[in-house]
DNA sequence: GCCAACGTTGGC
DNA sequence: GCCAACGTTGGC
């Protein structure tokens, strides 16, 4: 299983929105990012994700799970752009903001601190289990299958 | 609201 | 195929 980082301005599409969708899920449509859309490409059903509100917030707010690997984007005119399907999971009952992130040296290495402007983005299983401790969630149970 | 960083576009 | 110009993102 792999871990990501899934980034959202919550005035365009919020973790509330997400939860809102429930078991179904949201397809995460509007990326046109070379780099996110490959990282969707590599992503199995199951893998875990942070939902990470950015501009407003700053801050890892929720869990997700990949339920549908990479296919079309329905909102793109070109079939290039592809996305997968996510659902939420639960949340962080303590939102982890960029300043924690930041603070946290085991964390450097962090792509969020690193390169900001990605949309979509790797986390090792490492800095997924700090940041869910962080958070306050037990790291087993977000990670669990 | 500003601006740095980055990605994309298009002229040559 | 280079690179200047431009648009967008996102932190501050």
């Amino acid at each position: 299983m792999q871990y990501w980082l899934f980034k959202s301005e919550p005035f365009k599409w919020s973790f509330e929105q997400q939860k809102a969708k429930g078991e179904a899920g949201q397809e995460w449509d509007g990326v046109r990012n070379y780099q996110a859309r490959n990282f969707m490409r590599e992503m199995a059903v199951g893998d875990r994700g942070f939902f990470y509100h950015s501009n407003e917030g700053k801050a890892v707010v929720g869990i997700v799970e990949v339920i549908a690997t990479a296919h079309p984007d329905s909102t793109a005119e070109d079939a290039k752009w592809e996305c997968v399907d996510i659902k939420a999971m639960m949340d962080v009952p303590k939102p982890v903001t960029l300043d924690d992130v930041k603070a946290e040296p085991r964390l450097k290495d962090m792509v969020l601190v690193n390169n900001s402007r990605l949309s979509v983005q790797p986390v090792t299983a490492d800095e997924f289990a700090l940041v869910c401790e962080m958070g306050g969630l037990d790291p087993k149970e977000a990670m669990a299958s």
